[in-house]
Parts: structure tokens; C-alpha cells; sequence
DNA sequence: TATTTTTGCGCAATCGATTGCATATTACAA
DNA sequence: TTGTAATATGCAATCGATTGCGCAAAAATA
């Protein structure tokens, strides 16, 4: 049933004029008289011309994809960044091509091949958890093709990137908390050589000393930061004995398992206790109270990364300077932090 | 910087033999002797080989792209069936193109044209809510190309679908609450126009009459199923003074909505009033009490799609007969619907 | 040993669009 | 009127891989 392809063949001998003029036309080359454009664009409707995009590629080398690697697609962080990408991509007549690592190393590996294969212009990718050499996105360089990090960058790799600053936002984090009265603030992070968790960390750490209230590392309690994880940094933290009247957890989820286990003891919140995360993910707001945290504006991530990806792709010059694009957070008050409400 | 590409031409010359021979021996062609393929083979590593698609795409009319449109990207539902569908393809080496039509007819009719051009081997769609014609679709499979629905579906076209049973998780969801000891059960639900709530609707009446609770008009509100929708609803609700000690809402937002304002009145969940939304979006395990709500399986639903898709794609026989697969939902017991327990 | 079959590979066209290099026509200046 | 420039289009190679057909050499069969 397949209908015969229409192709610029086609359109060129209903006009009796060749394939190149046509090509031309269609281009709206200056060369080509506005009488054959306009016949040309006649006859393309009238045959329903669907130019063959595969076949411009292979000859112009470029193939109007882009690829995106995330560690999984479906997390709203990740999904978000996505849509930002598409939307830019899109105006701009490129089609996105999304895959996803798992975490995995070989699997990023696999899929940079296969993006590669299909002869992508470019890439955007958030580098998996376990990611610990950089080869692969090395060689990219070397073969000239466009490269952009988000969120989970490196700067092993001199190409442009685009971050939020983690720093800043655990830092607003804890100052809020520290305004909200609280002196002894418990952080929950995930092993600190993860980059992004390690600036939450620091932003953490320098909050405490700006308002000279000491550091106390026994208050401190790493974990995978998931809600599970939270829950028993939860749990630990309450049977030290120890005295704690808010906790800063790097990650929603593990803050919403606090959440949880202290609403189990019956410790309210935040007037016992107050409690901020990370990330402002979805579900952040419908928890009870509403959980405080921080904004990382993934569509706009997106957007930026796109434009920077746009930015070198057009570049002609061979020698790109990698940007660092670092984004803004915001602090998202909600009840679950707010003491004078 | 670009190193010259290297292609099977490069390969042939290095062994003195012809392309042709090189292409057979990469796809493992068994007129190729072992031996030449092993030298081939070790030829394509050593020259660090990288095939191009674009090229064999255009030659053989199939490009191992596959396009998905969806209204957005970055909800959950959505990004949980596009991860479904990356799964599959990924698999069986194809890739899949992204994009996002805003709900809006011109942007799917414009999206469709480009994944067209683009040479997709197939379509994956949910269609927009605002979409009533369907003729570009329809298009489509007149050029025998596979087009696969999901979640919002039609039958105008005759094309596979997969759906879940959205009446058997509003029966299922209702039941649950009967036996849970509810008989005045308010409902909130969309224009009931739209397929998927009108289901809904029906699984309640059903479940209702099953257990012959009479139904009640009175109790069913109707609007956009937002969270503010479903505040609305339950503040209108409560002000008429019917007696209710359940909600039924077609919505997880709806039903967060009303989980807000019936605890605004300090009215208990379940022992006042029990809730049951629909989706089960991640925030619904979050919520203070959590959410009991049905699932859809969106992840499955598009490794469901998938199949069904390259089922399509490999059937020989031209006329394919449509498939409509229906997905049971299962219903999500908690807290928010628990009275005996 | 003669004949048929199988095996392994080469030749050359092809997929559809692009583009550098002619060439023909028209326009314009001298 | 003639030479020159500008304009509009054609020719043919090209992008990289695939594939039907053909053919020689090797293997199997008679």
C-alpha cells in the first residue's frame, strides 16, 4: 500500500527542469528565479512532496538530531530538562532523540555508540552516578562534536556545562533554617565525593559559620538519600539522644522519610523540629506540612542547555571556550520550615 | 579537529577487497567466509570503524527511528510510557525521537510532518485533548506506515491501541470503598465527554448498582480535576450539608485538593471520610494520610506500545489487523481509604 | 574425469538530496 | 553593435552503505 516516495525526481520532471534546480528552489536559493520557486513549491504540494531528510544528511553531514543521555527518564528532574531541550530544539527544526543509562557505565557507553551511529550533530548528557572515566565523552571532542553536561557534570571534560548552584542552595537552605531560629541543624548528604551533594555540603557548612553556630559533624549522616535512607538517618539521629531542632536533607525523598518518622514519634513539624530538602520534586508540595526545599528550574536547565549546545554547533570557529553555565536556585518556603507563619 | 571519517570503502582498501564484501561481512552475511569476516572485522576495530547510519538508512528505506508524541514530556505518566518505550526499542536497536505537542492539534499535525521527514520507521502517539479530527493519522497508515496509540486513544482510526481499563479501576476503586463500609460515595470526575473519565464514571455507577447503593446525582461534581478543582468541589460539597463519608475522585490532584479541605475542617481520613483518587502519581505515597489510588502502569503501558508497534513493523502481510490492548489497573490500597485495619 | 552445485566475492546501480563547476540566456555598458 | 557581467539552470559527482546479478574457483556428485 505503500504509496510511490514522491522525490525532487519527480517534481523536476513534471516541470521539465532538473532535480538541482528543484533542490535549489526549495532552499529558496537566490539563484533560482522567484517564477521556478514559485512553480516549484506548486508542484511540491500538489504531488505531496515529503523531502527525505536521511538523504540531505548523508549529503550535508549533518543530520539535524541531537541525543540526550539521562540515567533514567522518567524522574521529574530529568523528564523536565528534556522538555526544556525539545522545546528549544524544536523551534529550531531538530528532532531529540532521548536515551537512558540506568547509571551504568557500559550502558552510556553503548548508547554515545549508537547516538553516534545515527549520526547525531550532538549531544547532551547527565552523566550516570558511576561514571569515573571520561573517555568516551573525551573522544567525542576530539572527533569535533558537540558535547553539553547538565546537573550531573565533571570538569575532567573541557566542555561546556550547565549546573545549578548546589552550593548557594544548600546554603539559602540553611540560613532560612537558621533565621527560622534553629541552631542545631542535622544534614542528611550521600557519599560527599558525588559533586553536587558535596557543594549542598559546603553551602551547609558555611551558613553554620557565617552565624558562627559550630559545625557539629556527629550531626551529619550520609546515605543513598532515598526515602528508606532517610527514615533511618531519621531513626539513628532520634536514638543518639542527641539534640537537633531541624534537619537539611540534601534530597526530598530522604527529607519525606524524615518527615514520616517524625510524625511517627510524634515530634511536630517544624515547631520541634523544622525540615527543608532538595529539589522541589512534585510531591514536595503535597506532603503534610508542605516540605520546604529548593528549586533547581529543570525546564530552564533545559532551555540553557540547549542554547549553549546551539551556540557551539554554530560556532565556526574550531576552537569552542567551554562555558560554565551556572543556574540560580530558590528557596521554596513552605510550612514545613516556617516557625513564624 | 574532525578526523576523517572512515568507512567500509576505507576497510576494503586496507584488505583489497571490494565494499560490498565489507558490508556483507558487518552484517554477517553467510556468503562471507569466516575468514574474511574476522579480518574485516578486526580491520573495523583498528581503523576504529564507526558505521553510518544516515547512509544505510537511505539505501534500505528503514532509519531504526521510531518518533513518540505526547501532550508533555515531563509528567509523570508520560515520561514513565516513554521510558517504557525507549526499553523496548533500545533493545532491539532502535532509537526514539522525542516530542511534545501542548495538547494542541497544529502542533501534532506539524510534529507528525517532521517525523516524517525525519524517515521514522513509526509512530507512537497519545493524542491531545483537543484533537477532533483525526485525517493526519489517518494519513499515515494509507502510506503504510505503523502508528500505535496509547492512553488517549481513539477508534476512528483503525490502528492498534493500548489503553487500561479506566472503567474496571473506577469499579475496582469504588467497590473498595463500599467494602470498606461507605455508602454515600461523591464522585469528582471530568466532562464526562472524555473517554477515560466517562469510563471512570461507569466503573462507579456500576460498582454502586452492583451493590445496590442508590446513585445519587447530587453527589457527582464535575470539573477540571486540578487541585484547586477538587478544593472547590469539597468546599461546595461540604456547604450543601448532604451527608457523604466518601470521595471517589477521578484525579489524584483532585483528590489532593480534597484531602487539603477536608482536613482544613478537621475532618478524619478514613474514619470521617474516606478517599480514593486515580493514577497513582508519585505524590499519592507522600501525602499525610497516603493516597489510595489506582494504577496504570504507565512504564509497562509503553513497553506494551512498543511491542505492539514493532509487532506491526515485522508483520510481512500488508493488512495488519488492530489490536486494542487493555491494561488492568490495580488498585493501590492506603491509608487515605483504610478504615478497618 | 566430466558435470553440477556450492561458495566467496566483485561489479555497478541505487537510495534522494546537495553542490561545485559549467553553460546558456539575458541585460547592460561602452 | 559588441563585449561583459549577471542571472538562471543543467551536469554529474558525491555522501556511505546495500544488494541483485554475475562469475570464477572450489567442492560435490555422477
Amino acid at each position: 500500500m505503500t504509496s510511490k516516495k514522491v522525490t525532487i525526481h519527480d517534481i523536476a520532471k513534471k516541470l521539465d527542469i532538473t532535480a538541482s534546480t528543484v533542490s535549489r528552489a526549495l532552499n529558496n536559493n537566490p539563484r533560482i528565479s522567484e517564477t521556478t520557486k514559485k512553480a516549484v513549491l506548486e508542484a511540491a504540494r500538489s504531488l505531496n512532496y515529503q523531502p527525505n531528510n536521511l538523504a540531505a544528511a548523508l549529503r550535508k553531514g549533518k543530520s539535524q538530531l541531537i541525543g540526550i543521555i539521562v540515567p533514567t527518564i522518567n524522574r521529574s528532574f530529568f523528564s523536565s530538562v528534556i522538555r526544556g531541550v525539545e522545546e528549544v530544539a524544536n523551534k529550531l527544526d531538530y528532532r531529540v532523540i532521548v536515551s537512558q543509562s540506568n547509571e551504568n557505565v557500559e550502558n552510556e557507553i553503548a548508547l554515545l555508540n549508537a547516538l553516534l551511529n545515527a549520526r547525531v550533530d550532538g549531544v547532551l548528557v547527565s552523566i550516570g552516578k558511576n561514571t569515573e572515566h571520561f573517555d568516551h565523552y573525551k573522544s567525542l571532542l576530539k572527533k569535533g562534536i558537540p558535547l553539553v553536561l547538565f546537573d550531573r557534570t565533571t570538569n575532567e571534560i573541557g566542555t561546556s556545562q550547565v549546573i545549578i548552584d548546589d552550593y548557594l542552595g544548600g546554603f539559602q537552605a540553611t540560613e532560612h533554617l537558621i533565621k527560622q531560629g534553629c541552631t542545631k541543624i542535622a544534614h542528611f548528604t550521600n557519599v560527599k565525593l558525588v559533586n553536587i551533594y558535596h557543594e549542598r555540603y559546603r553551602g551547609y557548612k558555611n551558613a553554620l559559620e557565617k552565624y558562627q553556630i559550630p559545625f557539629d559533624d556527629s550531626l551529619v549522616y550520609e546515605s543513598n538519600m532515598q526515602l528508606d535512607d532517610g527514615r533511618e538517618c531519621t531513626k539513628k539521629l532520634l536514638s543518639t539522644g542527641k539534640e537537633f531542632d531541624a534537619i537539611f536533607s540534601a534530597s526530598d525523598y530522604a527529607a519525606a522519610g524524615a518527615m514520616q518518622v517524625l510524625k511517627e514519634h510524634h515530634i511536630k513539624i517544624p515547631e520541634d523540629i523544622a525540615l527543608a530538602g532538595f529539589s522541589n520534586e512534585p510531591f514536595t508540595s503535597f506532603t503534610d506540612p508542605p516540605l520546604t526545599t529548593v528549586s533547581q528550574f529543570p525546564i530552564e536547565m533545559g532551555q540553557v542547555a540547549a542554547e549553549s549546545f546551539f551556540e557551539i554547533l554554530n560556532s565556526k570557529k574550531k576552537k569552542i571556550i567551554p562555558q560554565k553555565t551556572v543556574l540560580q536556585p530558590e528557596l521554596i518556603i513552605r510550612a514545613s520550615s516556617l516557625k513564624n507563619g
